[in-house]
Parts: C-alpha cells; structure tokens; sequence
DNA sequence: CATGAATGAGATTTCATTCAT
DNA sequence: AATGAATGAAATCTCATTCAT
C-alpha cells in the first residue's frame, strides 16, 4: 500500500508540476496565481500545499526537472551517431516537448528569476555547468575536433554552441504563433549545421542546407 | 515656459524611466511595485502617473528606449573601422551601461514579458528586426564576407552574430557578484574574436586570443 | 469486548486530551491546529473527530477536566489539617502539574476563551463556584473564622482567596524561564501565608515567613 | 500643514486602535480578523496597513496602551487623599473606561497573549512592574502604613493588592450580561474596603461596609 | 505640479472538517 | 478503528490606481 500511496502522491506531484509549467509558461512566475495552477491541475488550491510548501517551492522543483531533462538531453546527445546529429539533437530539443512556446517561455522566465533568486539561481548554474560539461565532453571525444582548425577548444567550442543554443531558444519566444513547431525545428536545424561548419568543415561546398 | 516645462518634464520622465529601470532589474516587472519606484526616483507614487498611464506603460517605456539604444549602439557599431571592431562594440555594449547586471537582467525580462504581452512582444520584435537588419547591412558591406567560405549568406551571419549575443547575455544574469564588469568584457570580446575567426578567417594559427 | 474497547476509547480521549492541553497551553486555543494536536498525540486528525465533534467540543472537554481538578483539589484541601494547610494546597496546585507555565497559561486562556463562548463560559462559572462553595464550607467550619476579627463572612474571605490565588495565577505566566518550579511555588506559599495572616491572626509577630 | 496631517494622522491611528480593541475585546487577537477591524472604524482594510506594519503590531500598539493608561491611573492613585481612597481608584478603574467588559476582556487575552508572545510579554511584564513600583510607593509614603501591624513591607502589600486586582477583573470577564457597571463597581469597592481593612485597620468593628 | 491617503480586489497560505479506503 | 488526501472558505497582507488637497 505505502508503494501505491507513493505513486499516486508522485503522479499527484507530477500533475502539479505540469499544471504550473504550463500556467507558468503562459503567464510568468508571479502572474500566475495558485489558483491558476490548482485550476488547470483540476484540484484545490488547498492541496497543493500538500505538496509543496510554498509557491516559490515549485518553482525550485520545475527549476530541478528541468535540470534532469537537460541530463536527459545530453545522454540522447551522446547517443548520436556524429556530432553534428548530437548538435542537432541539443538544438532541437525545445521544440518538441509539450506545445511550442512552452518550454521556451520558462526556461526565459527561470534565468531571470534566478538573476534575483538565489535558490533558483544555484539550480541553473549547475544546468549551465551539466550542458557546459556533457557537451566539452562530447566534442573532445568527437573525430570532428582533430579536423577543427578553428584554434578553439572543446571548452570553448561548448560554451559557443551553448550561448547559441540558449540565444536561439531566447529568440523563440517571440516567434510568431503562426510559425509551426516544424518550421521552428527546421530553423534550429538551420542554425545548429551552420555553427557545425564553422567549426568544423573546410570545404564550403559541403553545406547543403538552404 | 512651455519650454521649460517641457524639458522639466522630459527631465522628469527619465528620471522617473532610470529609477523603474533599476527597480526592473532587480526585482523584476511584477515583483517591482510602484512604491518601489517612487521612492528610488524620490517623489510621490501619485506623480509617476502624470507621466504614465499605468504600470505596463512604464514597462512600454523603456522598451521603446531600449530600441534607441540598440539603434544607437549599431550606429556606433556602424562607425567602427572594421567588421570585427563592430562585433566587439555589439558584444560589449551590455558590459558597460550602469552597474553590471542591471542592463542583462532587464532584457532578459523585457523577452520573458514579450512572451506574453502582445505591446512589449511589438517592440521587442522590432528591436530584434532593428539589430537584424543593421547587422545585416554591416556584413554585406564589409569586406570580410567575400573572403568567407562559409557558404552563409549575411542575413544567416547577422542572426548567428545577434543569437550568439542574446545567449551570452542571457547567460550573464548568473554570472556570480564577484566577476568584474572588466571580466565580463573580457569574455565578451573573446566570444566576438572567436565567432568572428569562424566566419571570416581562414588562417587558423591567427586566432591570438586566448 | 465492549468493556475492552470502552477503556481503550477512553485511554485514547485521554491522550488526546493530554496533547491538546499541552498544545492550547503552548500555542492558546485559536492558534493550535488539529495537525498540531494530532502531531503531538501521535494519531490521525481523523481519529480525533470520533473522539470530539469539533475543536470546541475538545475546549469545553478540557475545561470539564478542569472542573474535575478542582474539584478534587478542594477534597484535598478539604483533608488538610488546617486551614493555613489548605489554603497552602490551594495556592500551590498550578505549580506542581506538569510543567510550570502549562497550566496557568491554559487557564488563563480559558477565562479569555469563556468571555465569549457561552459553553466555555457555562462552564468555567461552574468551576468558579464550586471553588467559591468548596472554600466557604472549608472556613465555615474552620475554628480560625472565629477568631477572625475582620468581620468578612466565609463567603467574602472565599472570594477574596480565590480572587488572590487566580490574580498570582495570572500574573505567572509572565514569570520568566529561569524561574523554578520550586521558586514560583515559595512565592505562591509566601502570598498564601501573608494572606492567612491578614485574615486570622492578630500577632503581627507570629508572621514568621520570609 | 505638517501638523495638520500629524494630527489626522493620530486621529486615524487612534481611530483603529479603538476600534481593533473593540473587536479584540469580543473576540479575541485571533479570532478577530482585519475585516472585522476596518469595518467596526469604517475604513478600508488596506488603510490600517499603512499605520500598522501587521496585526500583532496592533497588539502591540494596544498593549502599549494599556502602559500609559495604567501609569495615569497610579498618577491619580496617587493624588487620592488616602490609601483607601487611592485603592479605590485602582480596583474600579476597569469599570468606568468604555463599556463594561471591554477592558477586563482585552487585559486576560493580553495576558494569555503574553504567555507566547515575547514582544508582548516585554511590555505586559514593564506594565506590571510600574504597577508595582507605583503603589509600593504610594505605600511606603502613606501613614497607614506604619500603623499597620501585619508585617508585611510595602513591596509585599502591592503585590498583594495588585494580584487581588488582577484576579477580581480576571474573574469579572464572567459576570452575567445582567450584571450593571454600577453593581460591578460596588463589587470592586468591597473588596478594595476589604483588603485596605485587613491590611490596615485594628478595629474589626470599623469594617462598615456591607 | 505634487502629494500621499484611501480603496478594494486579489495574492498566498492555513486550517477545520469530511470521507473514501 | 484509523488514516490522511482533499476541500474550500477565510485570514493576512500587498498593490495598482485614484483623487482631494
């Protein structure tokens, strides 16, 4: 029973959670009201404190799942058959979870509460050091960097698609709504082969992409 | 007098802009309340509404300075004697202006906001439009870009350069109280010089920079 | 069975009464939450509302208790040897149950409490008249009345013994944490003598306490 | 103007205590809410905020008070022709101020207050040892005092009379609705009679009262 | 022009109580 | 008998905005 009990009290976290990234997302932090959240979660305002202690608690919670789904993110990346699938792969990642804009929209919102949020704030440096650290990995290990007469290093080149990467996604929030999520991806997928020549292709020739 | 008056108020208006500003970007938008404001401009709340309609207006506000100053800032951009000498003007510009943070700390903001606030979300999408277009135009004129080999045209240029910019400053709200605003600049100009080399040199060993 | 389950019922009412007490006395009446009481008591909210309707219900419990403690307090005061003996046990008895402050910080809680609570208040002018009836019949019979020459009645001298003991009462909940339990309790024995004193003895000499 | 706006502003201020003691005295600290208080002054609830930082800043407000209305009624204690007549004042002040109960209500809960609440503790603490050191003076200085035989120093004699007080009013939180001022000042007038004669008077026959 | 007292809706959070298990 | 998840009303406190002075 404490098995059970402890499942439906996590799928009850989770439901919460995911009500308030959405509402989140839609609305900013401190426009969203508990009741907006406990509305879209279907439940009481009430029980939500169950759950979490404060408002700011779940902020920090989905602030930590994000930190897990960046991990996530780059086993995939790691997974990739090249690094130029692996760029792709990190590049991409924002426009298929959940709806469009979503996650975008909170990944915004969640560095500039950390600019004034110490508690948010150690949670995204250490993502910022999780994607800096997996992707310095991933390239030195790649056959790409012997080639890269570009002088950088792997640290280097990893902040670079990194900066490039959140710069895009920052970007993205104000992609109009009538631009898809596919044309979203293709443009990502457009950016990602770019910085992937720059760094690491000599013959111009080979860069197919329109 | 009516000149006189009108200048006092314009005085007034920045004054009243500069202390929202500061406010803004400590506390952010919604968390900033006009109180706050008031008493960092030192006059009465009753005041600031002579000068703005509500809240929101403000935020429009200084938007819409915002747009100046990146239109400022490309027209120094504009002026440096090389394309590599304008990059490095775009990628500092956010290193200098006020105390370190305030400046990031409020774009990044301004895109959270823009996200959901159809008036910011215009202004914000014509800075981007703004930058674009004036990167753009520097690229296609300079030099540089007949020797590239990348094989990318200066709109794909111009938008890698401002994506680029967008994530390192994103990116600097988190960077910790006891890195200089010198520092910054320093990493700025190392991102520029590197990004620079990618798209336009084609001689690796001159990439001097550490 | 059934005879089982009554004591075990009514083991439980007890325990939940204890914990209540301590909690009332800790935090008052108003500020204790069920959690709290449960917490302390080490069961379910649930189970507490087979055992009491509500939270005044458990209130009006205590206070029947306390009836019960006076009650029984005034038997053994009744057994005392003298009247300056019983009168000792009188002024003494907040001093010895549990700790210090608990029980005069619940008493004087349930005089706030029954200024506007009916049921409270039914209650505790039960308890005040036991006290008054207790007292009187204590002195009517006590060979010291005769002697008195302050020509008060029983009735009056019982008032104004209990008017004093509740006056100290209420002023030791302000006694400070380093002051004992054996402390407060001189004090209360000294008020008690002084009294006595005033009451029936015409030798100004024979006032031996400190 | 200054001082115009001063002193609105202490009308205003003076306006919600009275009003906040009112609803304390009926109900309770924490059973009254800031509804309950800026509807009994007939402001808003957000008006009372801008005179008081919370709610216990209310309490503490009142509690305070309470200080000078004591230290005034020791100054007319002490312009009183006589000890008994100086107790006399003492044991019917909480029957004139305002309506009946009020104040007697408002001091218990202050008092239970006390027992949890270090802020008030402080100050109900300071009042009492002002009641203290006021009437002891008012004995030391009296001619009573030195034909008095009972022994008792003046330090002990003001306890004495201050415990007393503080039981009668403690207890008068409960006398019946039907109970007049005026009964409940004579009520207090005995006793007051009573203890000055224990305490001062040799002749039992000179107890007059009834 | 300038103030800041005043409003009242709304935000976060707590809690007595119920009820399915 | 016992649990504790769930509710939702209510409490405290904040804040954008207005307006009399």
């Amino acid at each position: 029973m404490s098995e059970k009990t402890l499942t439906l009290s996590l799928d009850r976290r989770e439901q919460i959670l995911e009500a308030a990234m959405t509402c989140f997302a839609e609305c900013g932090f401190h426009q969203t009201s508990m009741h907006d959240i406990s509305a879209k979660a279907g439940i009481s305002v009430g029980l939500i404190y169950r759950y979490f202690k404060s408002k700011e608690e779940m902020i920090a919670a989905l602030a930590a799942e994000h930190k897990k789904d960046i991990a996530s993110l780059l086993e995939r990346a790691a997974d990739a058959p090249s690094l130029l699938e692996a760029m792709e792969v990190i590049f991409t990642s924002h426009c298929c979870a959940r709806s469009p804009h979503i996650l975008s929209a909170f990944v915004v919102d969640l560095f500039a509460e950390a600019s004034r949020n110490r508690r948010v704030a150690k949670i995204v440096r250490s993502v910022m050091r999780t994607k800096a650290a997996g992707v310095a990995a991933l390239i030195a290990r790649s056959p790409e960097l012997k080639k890269a007469k570009s002088g950088l290093d792997a640290q280097a080149i990893a902040e670079m698609i990194f900066a490039l990467n959140d710069g895009t996604m920052m970007r993205s929030v104000l992609s109009p709504a009538n631009v898809s999520v596919s044309q979203q991806r293709e443009g990502q997928l457009k950016v990602a082969r770019s910085l992937w020549h720059l760094l690491f292709s000599h013959t111009s020739h080979g860069n197919g992409h329109r």
